[in-house]
DNA sequence: TATACCGGGCTCTGCCATCCCG
DNA sequence: CGGGATGGCAGAGCCCGGTATA
């Protein structure tokens, strides 16, 4: 199979760097406890605090950060003598910052005091070059500070940029990156080049021959994938591959297609998603060939909780949908639970027939549902 | 003209371990 | 040796509407 020729041909660089690294880890995290979230205060503890810069710490309370959260999270930043939680909190005031938010962004991320204004107003700069207004960026900061301030490494960011348009992103694929998948500009160029690396190479072996407009394609399909581990997106191409039975030809066209949206999933939950649907789908009748049908045409339903799952096909089930109506339209499952038992419900009303009218109804958007089923009341 | 097909828009952090450098 | 920098991990869906098609 071409994936397992994979190892071998990006074995020296890529694949099999990042493989050792992860063993080492998972060993040394089992060997490892923590005691640092213990309630009860240790003498270390104790010693710990009495190292703190207690001018730093008065500061920080007088600006509502939260002590024991910063203590828990970055304990060492406590101790530092030159910090700059002053012009911080005056820059991002400045930028249209609350107080409140300003205490809650340093609480989770302490070390943000630790950045000068001149980095701050440099790495902002280049931020507002791609998201472009003040509000869109301070609402990354809000919503992930370590995403904003884990590096302090301004020519990396510059590097990245200047990759990733190399890779022929659009600016608005890289206002989208920046914005949902932001650690992808804070990671080392090396990193990022080692995945577009990878994912060339798992296009090559399958046989593909435009490798820089596949990459720059499954990228902006799942802006996700730069920020995963090569080892996982291998994991799971892998896999995929060998569960749906695909050629390498089909597995080509399918992480190109719907595919590329579950690349990034964790690789034990596609997995155990994977049979817990099967395992659903067989209890209801379905055949496995149809199964794997199904996923192929509709991978997205790997996204949904065993539970999210299991719960969605009772219910249609209950409502006397047979199992073939579902597998041919499996994007019913992409409907929330609440929507799907509120128009079953509604549906019920009116005595609707779905093996006569069939399931798309379920599938409508909102006043598309709503438009159809008045003309269907009135019609009564 | 109604339905089917399909692509795309939202969305996605915070913790832990190891590496590395002063 | 301590702390900053960096990589990796678990976590877990729903909705809308343009356009093709019958």
């Amino acid at each position: 199979m071409a994936l397992k020729g994979l190892i071998r041909v990006t074995g020296l660089c890529v694949y099999h760097m990042k493989y050792t690294s992860v063993v080492t880890s998972n060993r040394a995290l089992a060997t490892t406890v923590s005691c640092r979230y213990s309630c009860t205060k240790l003498p270390a503890e104790i010693q710990q605090q009495s190292q703190e810069n207690m001018t730093l710490v008065s500061n920080l309370e007088i600006m509502g950060v939260d002590i024991t959260m910063a203590r828990m999270r970055q304990p060492g930043v406590l101790k530092r003598m030159i910090t700059h939680e002053e012009s911080l909190a005056k820059f991002l005031l400045s930028k249209g910052a609350s107080k409140q938010t300003i205490a809650n962004i340093v609480s989770r991320y302490p070390r943000a005091i630790t950045r000068t204004h001149e980095h701050l107003h440099k790495k902002w700069e280049i931020w507002q070059s791609i998201l472009k207004t003040d509000s869109d960026i301070l609402k990354i900061v809000e919503r992930s500070p370590e995403s904003f301030f884990r590096s302090e490494n301004i020519e990396n960011l510059e590097e990245n940029i200047i990759f990733l348009s190399s890779l022929g992103l659009t600016p608005k694929d890289l206002s989208r990156l920046l914005a949902k998948a932001p650690r992808t500009f804070s990671n080392r160029t090396e990193l990022n080049k080692q995945i577009v690396d990878f994912l060339k190479d798992v296009y090559l072996c399958l046989g593909g021959e435009t490798p820089q407009d596949f990459v720059r394609h499954i990228i902006s399909k799942n802006i996700f994938l730069l920020i995963r581990s090569t080892k996982r997106l291998k994991a799971n191409i892998d896999f995929l591959q060998s569960a749906l039975q695909l050629t390498d030809r089909e597995l080509l066209v399918f992480i190109q297609g719907h595919g590329a949206e579950i690349l990034d999933l964790c690789h034990n939950y596609i997995k155990k998603n994977f049979a817990n649907a099967q395992q659903k789908l067989l209890s209801i009748g379905c055949s496995e060939a149809e199964i794997t049908r199904c996923i192929i045409s509709c991978p997205s339903m790997l996204y949904l909780s065993h539970l999210n799952f299991v719960t969605k096909i009772d219910i249609l089930v209950e409502a006397g949908i047979n199992s073939h109506q579902i597998l041919e339209r499996p994007r019913v499952l992409d409907v929330s639970v609440d929507t799907i038992k509120g128009r079953i419900k509604d549906l019920a009303d009116i005595d609707y027939d779905y093996q006569a009218l069939g399931i798309s109804i379920l599938e409508l958007s909102k006043s598309r549902f709503e438009a159809r089923f008045k003309k269907l009341r009135d019609s009564k």
